[in-house]
DNA sequence: TAGTGGTCTAGACCACGCT
DNA sequence: GCGTGGTCTAGACCACTAA
């Protein structure tokens, strides 16, 4: 057959058939646990091969509108946990993207045995060195951000020889350090009488604190806990399905 | 040649040559701009066809771990925003997978032409008629989160007709209305006197609020604002690149 | 056991963007 | 120009599983 590459539309064949059937889910004519067509019947419909649909029909199930059993056929899903994106930004960008100045300041910086703590928030089997960093982001006049964070110093030996007085562990971990998984919590505290200090802030005061472990291949890497006050940061995260 | 799709090994070609090049990645022997064989030598490399090689290459784009660029090839990405996937729970689920009973109440239901706030909340162009709910839900005898909905009546005309006392407004809805997409705020409050009252906790607590706001495909289908209380609540999220 | 999805091939043409 | 990725085909075999 001639392939018409020029799709007779606008965009791709993939993105067509994907717009059309989720089309059909989305707008609730095929509810959940309705059998959709067959990749063969589809193919067909499309005058495509199959694997093109078979393409589709993968995002589909990766983006969790259907499932599909062998022998049975696809199914559109029933909705059940959300999930969204959430999308975690330098915190430089993040100031810079409110038009705000953005400053740093390194407030302390200590090397020590890990102790329990440590351990715990790295996650670390045994005991190893490592560099304990405060310091405090700004944006314009106002503290912005209060990080403490832990470097694993047997998984990023460079780092003990760095000042991070110019710049940020986040950003330098960043670019120096591979990573292959991280864990993110989000909670919320009352701001402790140091921490309240330092933000500028009246104690007790609602803050968001974002907490982020980060392991390399061959272990933990750093743990980073970021202290928000009060209710001036907001965390967003998008849904879309099949994006 | 010859088909013997019993990979020689345990899982599928695809996955073989996507942990060979993420682990070449996230080791660091290939780091940030470093370029990546091309398709073709990756594919006479591997014995397989090109297609094949193209799959994987998609899925590291998809994941964030690669750029390509046409005439130049492909190149290992700067890590950069980290992208974080947040799983959103059904709260029933939520407090039974903490071995507690489930409770829901109804606080109150009522009807009105939205006013301003209301349509804020929403994204509501013009007014239309929305349905308040307040209701609670609890993990043994404490309360457990205290959920202000919005519900767009222009798109979920059923809902009027429904009164929420045995079932919560979250599972009712995702059966009941088809919706494409979704946005979530997460930030600390500190709790207001009503609030605090109806969570049982002192005034000014710290608290954890998420907002969604759901679009079907003709508009705004609901807002809802749940109040979690004190920092018991953790909202948690994973990044795996490859995922 | 037969139907369905899962995977793969060995080609092909096209568009884009370096050089 | 020409090399690279982007897309697509018309087959094929296999594994799984529901009937």
């Amino acid at each position: 057959m001639r392939k018409d590459t020029a799709i007779s539309g606008d965009t791709t064949l993939h993105s067509r058939i994907l717009a059309d059937i989720e089309g059909q889910i989305v707008s609730g004519e095929w509810p959940p646990g309705h059998r959709l067509p067959f990749e063969v019947d589809l193919a067909a419909q499309y005058g495509c091969s199959r694997m093109t649909v078979n393409k589709v029909m993968g995002q589909l199930v990766r983006s969790g509108l259907i499932e599909r059993r062998k022998k049975s056929g696809s199914f559109v899903a029933q909705p059940k946990a959300q999930s969204a994106v959430l999308e975690i930004h330098d915190i430089k960008d993040e100031v810079q993207s409110l038009k705000l100045t953005y400053g740093y300041a390194l407030i302390s910086r200590t090397t020590r045995r890990s102790d329990a703590e440590d351990m715990r928030r790295l996650g670390l089997a045994k005991a190893t060195d490592v560099l304990d960093i405060t310091c405090l982001h700004s944006a314009g006049p106002d503290p912005f951000c209060l990080e403490k964070r832990l470097i694993n110093l047997a998984m990023v030996q460079q780092a003990a020889g760095f000042d991070f007085i110019e710049i940020a562990p986040g950003p330098w971990l960043l670019a120096e350090v591979p990573w292959t998984s991280a864990q993110h919590s989000i909670q919320a505290i009352s701001a402790e009488k140091e921490e309240a200090r330092l933000l500028r802030l009246p104690p007790h005061q609602a803050c968001l604190v974002i907490e982020r472990q980060t392991w390399g291949q061959d272990g933990p890497v750093t743990n980073v806990r970021l202290t928000y006050p009060g209710s001036r940061h907001v965390v967003t995260a998008q849904f879309k399905p099949g994006g």
